[in-house]
DNA sequence: AGATAACTTGAGGACTTCCTCAAGTTCGCA
DNA sequence: TGCGAACTTGAGGAAGTCCTCAAGTTATCT
C-alpha cells in the first residue's frame, strides 16, 4: 500500500506545528484527557482544523509525544554505553523519571497502552528492548538482583513518578534492587 | 452548638442505607469520580433523594468509607500488638494494601486529601498516629531502616496499590526498607 | 490575475454530568 | 382515619465535551 503523502500547504503546515506544540503543553500540564478544544484554542486555530489534521485523539498524542519518546530512546542507548552497568541502570532510571515528572502527559503515555500498531507503541517496544539489555547487563555485573524483570520497572516508575521527592523514593527503591539486598520474592 | 439530629423516617433510613451501599460498590469499582446518577440508579432511588441525603459528593464519600477506615484502624492496632515489630510493620502493610487493591475508591480515599475537618481526615489522622508508632517500633528493633519516615508510606502504596502483582512489588520495596539494606538517601 | 484545490471556520446536534425545585407521595402520630 | 410534616420524584436548565459539515477563505500554480 502506497501512502502517497503530498506535502501540506504552507499554512496547513504552520497550523499543524502549532497544534503539536499546544498539545505538548496542554497534555503535559493537564494529562492526556485534556479537552481538545483547549488545545485548539491555545494553538490559535479552530476546533475543526484540529480534527482535520488529527482525526483522533490518539493521532495527536502520537504526534505530540514521539519526539520525547525518541529522546528517551537516545538516553537509554547512552546509559547502555556506560562502563559500569549498574551505574547505567541508575542513570537510565533518573533520566526517565526526570522526563516524566516534568510532563504528566509523558507519564501517561508511558503507563497507558495504545494501539499495538501505533508509532507510540513501536517506540515503546524499541525502548523496552534496550531496557532488557540494560537490565541483563546490570545483573551480570552483580549490581542488580537476579530476579528483577522488565515488568518490575512499572513498580519503580509508580513509586517515583508524580512525587515531589522522587529522588528520595528512588533511593529507597534502589536499595531494594541491589543484588545484596535481595530476599526471595513471593511466587507471583 | 447543638446539632439537633432527629432520627430519620423509616423509609428515609432505608434509602440512606441503600445509597451508602451503592456508593461503596460504585466508588469501589469506578473510583471516587463516578457519576452520582449511577449510584442513585443502583440504589433504586431518584437522583434528588441522593442530593437530599448527601448535599455534596464528599458527604457521600464520608458515609461510604468511614467504616472501611475504622476497619483499617483496627488492623493497625492489631499490628501494633504483635511481638515482632518488623513483622507488625509488614502485616500492617499487607492488610492496608489488600484493602486498597480490592477497592479503587478506598485507594483514592487514602491518596486524596479532604477537608481537614471531615470525618475522613480525622480517621486518617488517627491511623497516621498508629503508623508513626509502628514505624518507630520497627526502627528501634533494628528491622526498619532509621531514615524511613511516615511520608515514605506514600511511595510504598504507590508502588503496590493497583498492581496485580502487588505482593511481588511489596517484596521488592521491603528489601529496600530493611535496616541492613540502607544506603544514604539524597538530602531531599 | 484568475482558477481551483486545499484548507479553515465555528455553529450546532448529541451526549454526559451536575444540581435544583415545584409537585406529588408516603409515613406515622393523634 | 385523617392530617401535616417528611420525604421522594424526575424533568429540566446549565455547563462541558465531542465531532461534523456546509459555507467561506486562502495558497499556489499557470
Amino acid at each position: 500500500m502506497s501512502i502517497e503523502q503530498r506535502p501540506l500547504r504552507r499554512d496547513a503546515r504552520r497550523n499543524r506545528e502549532a497544534l503539536v506544540t499546544a498539545a505538548r503543553e496542554i497534555f503535559g500540564a493537564r494529562g492526556l484527557d485534556a479537552p481538545l478544544e483547549e488545545i485548539a484554542r491555545r494553538a490559535g486555530v479552530a476546533i475543526g482544523t484540529l480534527y482535520n489534521r488529527f482525526p483522533t485523539r490518539d493521532a495527536l498524542i502520537d504526534a505530540a509525544f514521539l519526539p520525547t519518546l525518541h529522546a528517551s530512546l537516545a538516553r537509554t542507548e547512552e546509559a547502555l554505553a556506560l562502563d559500569d552497568p549498574w551505574e547505567g541502570f541508575v542513570r537510565f532510571l533518573e533520566a526517565s523519571i526526570t522526563l516524566q515528572v516534568a510532563d504528566r502527559g509523558f507519564t501517561e503515555v508511558c503507563a497507558r497502552t495504545f494501539d499495538a500498531a501505533s508509532e507510540i507503541e513501536k517506540a515503546k517496544r524499541a525502548i523496552g528492548e534496550r531496557m532488557e539489555r540494560l537490565i541483563a547487563g546490570a545483573q551480570e555485573s552483580g549490581g542488580l538482583r537476579a530476579d528483577f524483570r522488565l515488568a518490575d520497572l512499572g513498580m519503580v516508575f509508580a513509586a517515583t513518578t508524580g512525587a515531589p521527592h522522587w529522588r528520595r523514593n528512588l533511593g529507597l527503591v534502589l536499595d531494594g534492587l541491589r543484588a545484596d539486598a535481595a530476599h526471595p520474592l513471593p511466587a507471583d
